[in-house]
DNA sequence: CATGAATGAGTCTTCATTCAT
DNA sequence: GATGAATGAAGACTCATTCAT
C-alpha cells in the first residue's frame, strides 16, 4: 500500500510537471507567434524561449502545427468563459459590465490572442474550428437579444441582424490596434469608459433628441 | 522622321505589354496568395498562375516580397481614392453613400484588399507604410466630423475620440467575413440597405425614443 | 560527483566528435576545392565527400564562404609554422634547411593549399586576409637578412629590395606545378636537391668564377 | 564590275566593323573578367561594359567560356611574341633587354593577362591549351641555353633543370603582385633596373667574391 | 544584325522533424 | 524524458542562353 502510495504521489508530482512544462513551451511559443508571426517563428526560437531542447518541443506536442492549435484551443477556453454571459445579459448595465470584462480578458493573455487573430486569416482549420462556430453564437445571441426587446417595444424596429454585425463591430473594433502592438493595453478606466461609451451609441445614437 | 515614329511606335507597344505582363503578374500573384497567404506561397506557384517562367516574375520585382509590396501599394491607390472622399461628406446622404461606395471599393479587388488585411497582421513594413497613415488620418477626420457637429448642436456631446473609433468598426466589420471568404461579396441592394442601416444605427441608437 | 564526471566525460567525447567532424568537412572540402575550384563545386559535392548531409555543413559553417576562409585559415596556421622560422636563418645550411621543409609543409596539406593558391588569384579577403602580411613579412625578413650581410661584407651590395623578391620567386616557382597538380609532389631527395641548388644559384650565380 | 567593287567595299567595311566590335566586347570581358574573376561575372555585366545587348555577344561568341578562351587565345600571340625571342639570346645583355621588354608586355594588357592567369589555376582547358606547352617551351630553350654555356665553360655545371626553373622564377614573381593589382604596373626605368639586377644575381649570385 | 524579355535548370540555404546518446 | 546533431525536402533566387521582334 505504502508503495503504491509512494508511486501515487510521485505520479502525481511528475504529471504536474509535465503540465508545468507543456504549459511553459506554450507560453513561450505563443509570445514568439506574437512577435514573429507563426510562420515566420522556427521551432529553434520556440525552443530557445521555453529553454528547452528542440526535442523536446516534440515530446508534448505532434509539431509545430499542433502548437498552434493548443494555442488557439486555449485562447478558445478563455473566450468561452466570456462568451457564455452574452445570453445573460438583461440590462444596459450587465452590458457594459461585460463588454469591459471582455475586452479585459482578451488583452489579459495578449500574446494568445494575438496569435489567434493573425492565424485566423489564414489558416482555415483554425478559422472553422475556432471562429467561426464561436462567433457566430455570440451573432445570434445578439440578434436573439435585439429581436426581444424590439418586441418588447424597447428597441426601435431595426434589422436585427444587421445591427448585431454593427454592434459586434464596435466591440471588436478597440482591440485590434492592441492586438496589434500599436496601442497599449488600455487601463481600467479606459476599459470603463470606452465600454459606457460603447453601449451609449449603441442605445442612443450620436443624434440630438428632444425628449 | 519615320524611323523616329517607327521606334517610338514600338517602344510604345512594347512599354504596354511589358506593364501589361507585369499587371498580370500581380493579379496572378494576389489570387494565390489569398487562397494560401503569402508564407504558404511559392514563387513557382505565383509564376504558375500567372502562366510565366519563375525567372520571369524577377524581370518585373526584385523577389517575392516585392510582389506583396506592389500588390500593397496597388490596394493603397485604390483605397486612397475612398478616402479622400470622407473629408467631403456633408449630410447623412453623403455618409451613406460613401460607406456603399467603400464597400464596393473594397470587395471589387478582393484579391488584392485580402492579401493586404491578412498581411498586416504580420508584416510591420505593411502596417506602417500602408496602414497605420491612412487610418489614422481617416479616424481623424471622423472625430472632426463628430466634433463639428457636437459644436453646431446636431450631435449629443460624446466623446469624439471613442466614437470615431466604433463608427469605424461599424463600418468596417461587415466587411471582414467577406474578405475572408466566409460570406460571398454583398450584391449592390444588400450594399446599400447595410449601408443605409449603419448610418442610422449611428444617428440614432437602438433604443426607442418619444420624439 | 559520479554523475558530473559522467557528464564531463561524454561533453568531451561529444566534443571531440564534433571536432573531427567539422575537420572531416573541411578536408571534404578542400579536396573538391582543389579538383574543381570553389567556385565552380556546389554545396551538395562537399556534402557528398564528406558523407553528410547537405544541411549538415550548415551546423558546422555559416555557409560556402565559411567553409573557404576556414580552410584558409586553416592553411594560414600551416604556413605560419615554417614563415616563423625565417628569421632565425643564420647560415647557408639553414636556408637550404628551411626551404626544404616550407616545400615539403606546402605539399603535406596540398588540397589545403591548392585551395588558398587558387582563390587568391579572385577573393579580395583572402588575399588581404591570408596572404599580404604573411608574404609582406617574408620579405622584410629576408630584406633585412640580405642588408645585414651587405653590411658585415659577406654579400655583394646588391638591391636589396629587388634581390629579396627574387629570392622569393626562385623558393616559390617550382611549388606552382606542383600546386596546380600538373607534378607530381617531390620526394625528399628532389626537395633536397632542389633546396640545395635554389641556395647555390643565390650564392654564387650561374657564372663561372676565377677564385 | 562597279557594283562587284561596290559590294567589295562595303563588304570590306562590314568585315572590319565586325572585327571592331568583336574586339570591343573581348575588351570589354577581359576588364570586367580581371575585376570580378570569370566566375563572378554575369554575361549582362560584360554586355554593359561592351555598351551591347546581351544577346549581341552571342552574335560573336558562341558564349560565356567561349569569350574566356578567346582572352587567353589573344594573350597568347601576345606572349608568343616575346617568347619567340628567347632562343635568340646571346649575351647577357640581350637577356636583360628581353626581359624587360617581357615584363612590359605582360603589362600592357594587363586584364588580359590577369584573366589568363587567374584562369589558369582552375582551368583545366586554358592550363593544357594556352600555358603547359608555351611554358615548356621556354623552359627546354632556358635548359639549352644553360647547358649550351656550361659546355662552353662559361657557367659553372649546375644543373640544368632546377636552374632553368629557378631562373623562371626570378623573372615571374615579380609580375605576380603587379597582375594581382597589388602593386601598379612599374615604369620604364624600374622595369630596367629590375631586368638588370635580376639578370645580374642569375649570373653572379649574392655572394662577395675574390676574383 | 541588334535587342532584351523569357526561360528554367541549377544553387545555396533554411528548418521541421527524427533519433542516437 | 531531455538533448541537439543529422537529415533532406523544399524554396527563393541567379544567370547563361534562346528567340521573337
Amino acid at each position: 500500500v505504502a508503495q503504491t502510495t509512494n508511486r501515487n504521489r510521485s505520479e502525481g508530482r511528475r504529471q504536474r510537471r509535465i503540465e508545468r512544462r507543456r504549459r511553459r513551451i506554450l507560453e513561450a511559443a505563443a509570445r514568439v507567434f506574437a512577435r514573429k508571426s507563426y510562420a515566420q517563428t522556427t521551432t529553434k526560437e520556440i525552443a530557445d524561449e521555453a529553454d528547452v531542447a528542440e526535442g523536446t518541443l516534440y515530446n508534448y506536442f505532434g509539431g509545430k502545427r499542433e502548437i498552434l492549435l493548443a494555442i488557439a484551443s486555449e485562447t478558445q477556453s478563455v473566450i468561452d468563459a466570456v462568451l457564455g454571459e452574452v445570453s445573460t445579459i438583461q440590462s444596459r448595465e450587465d452590458m457594459v459590465a461585460l463588454a469591459e470584462k471582455g475586452l479585459q480578458v482578451f488583452i489579459s493573455e495578449l500574446p494568445f490572442t494575438r496569435t489567434l487573430f493573425a492565424e485566423v486569416w489564414v489558416d482555415d482549420v483554425i478559422l472553422q474550428e475556432f471562429f467561426i462556430d464561436r462567433f457566430q453564437r455570440i451573432w445570434q445571441q445578439l440578434q436573439r437579444f435585439i429581436t426581444e426587446r424590439i418586441e418588447a417595444g424597447i428597441f426601435r424596429p431595426v434589422d436585427p441582424v444587421l445591427t448585431s454585425s454593427m454592434v459586434m463591430g464596435i466591440f471588436v473594433i478597440p482591440i485590434i490596434p492592441v492586438l496589434r502592438g500599436v496601442n497599449s493595453p488600455p487601463t481600467l478606466e479606459e476599459r470603463c469608459a470606452w465600454a459606457e461609451a460603447a453601449v451609449d451609441l449603441i442605445w442612443d445614437g450620436v443624434r440630438v433628441r428632444k425628449d
